[in-house]
DNA sequence: AAATGGACCAACCGCTTTAGC
DNA sequence: TGCTAAAGCGGTTGGTCCATT
């Protein structure tokens, strides 16, 4: 039943690429294209397995990667989209033209993720629930229970336009789940999930233990990027952050 | 000069989704 | 239609380099 194996562990080599091996896998890849990873290092002539081949090219070899450090610009756009889309680093990279999500990832969590819990404001931006422990997710801060909120009303949001995405995906394929998540934002549908905001506030989520909560519920965006830099993001938008006061519902 | 620790990044691991049989 | 492997993805690891002691 199903396919073949895509390769037997035995035999298979591991760890870092020799510059042969590199020059192999691009031959090939230049004269033959990828269409099958399962036989490309055979007919390659590598003693590699098809994905560690596939991660060497998306990763490392393709000619479209742009290496170097990251600009200020391609800086403040992973900031923005990751509080928006969490850690879903191959949707932010769609965005980057040229980075790898795996260099986005790394750069997030070896540069950005430091500075930005040196400078307190990761609590209450894009922290994502990876990143929170479990010890620190039973904390009764705020401030902790607003990241918490920020990301639940975030998943909700997602959940929402995935809805009217997958409608849009029939008629469009060629476009990637954020840009059409980013499209709907802007969008009428975008539109009225941001006048969910309008709706009459009941309390203040910080005042207010989650479980106690029956409706929705305000959330605190003063400092949230969550809330803050979805009206900002940089693929456009005509809402402010007024506009965008987070609720959840209880 | 050697030891140590932190920063960085390529590559692997394992889970989920997609698609072939 | 169900099983299975391929592909895609995010999390994690391990090696290397460099600064500090």
């Amino acid at each position: 039943m199903g396919r073949t194996p895509s390769c037997d562990k035995e035999g298979m080599k591991k760890g870092a690429w020799t510059p042969e091996e590199d020059k192999l896998l691009v031959h090939y890849i230049k004269k033959h294209g990828h269409d099958c990873w399962r036989t490309l290092p055979m007919l390659a002539g590598l003693r590699r397995c098809g994905k560690s081949c596939r991660l060497r090219w998306t990763n490392y070899l393709r000619p479209d990667i742009k290496r170097g450090p990251f600009s200020s610009e391609e800086e403040a756009c992973i900031i923005r989209l990751h509080g928006m889309l969490g850690n879903r680093w191959a949707a932010i990279a769609s965005h980057l033209p040229g980075r790898t999500d795996n260099e986005i990832k790394n750069f997030w969590n070896t540069h950005l993720k430091k500075r930005l819990l040196s400078t307190g404001n990761i609590l209450q931006t894009s922290l994502s629930p990876s990143d929170c422990e479990p010890s620190t997710l039973k904390s009764e801060l705020p401030s902790t229970r607003h990241t918490v909120q920020c990301e639940s009303f975030r998943l909700e949001g997602e959940a929402r336009l995935s809805i009217e995405s997958s409608m849009l995906r029939s008629s469009s394929t060629s476009k990637t789940d954020c840009d059409i998540f980013l499209k709907l934002w802007n969008s009428d549908v975008g539109e009225k999930f941001r006048n969910i905001a309008k709706l009459p506030k009941k309390e203040e989520a910080s005042e207010t233990p989650m479980s106690q909560t029956s409706s929705w519920t305000k959330l605190e965006s003063s400092s949230c990027i969550t809330c803050e830099e979805r009206s900002s993001i940089s693929c456009g938008s005509d809402t402010t952050p007024e506009q965008t006061d987070c609720y959840r519902p209880g």
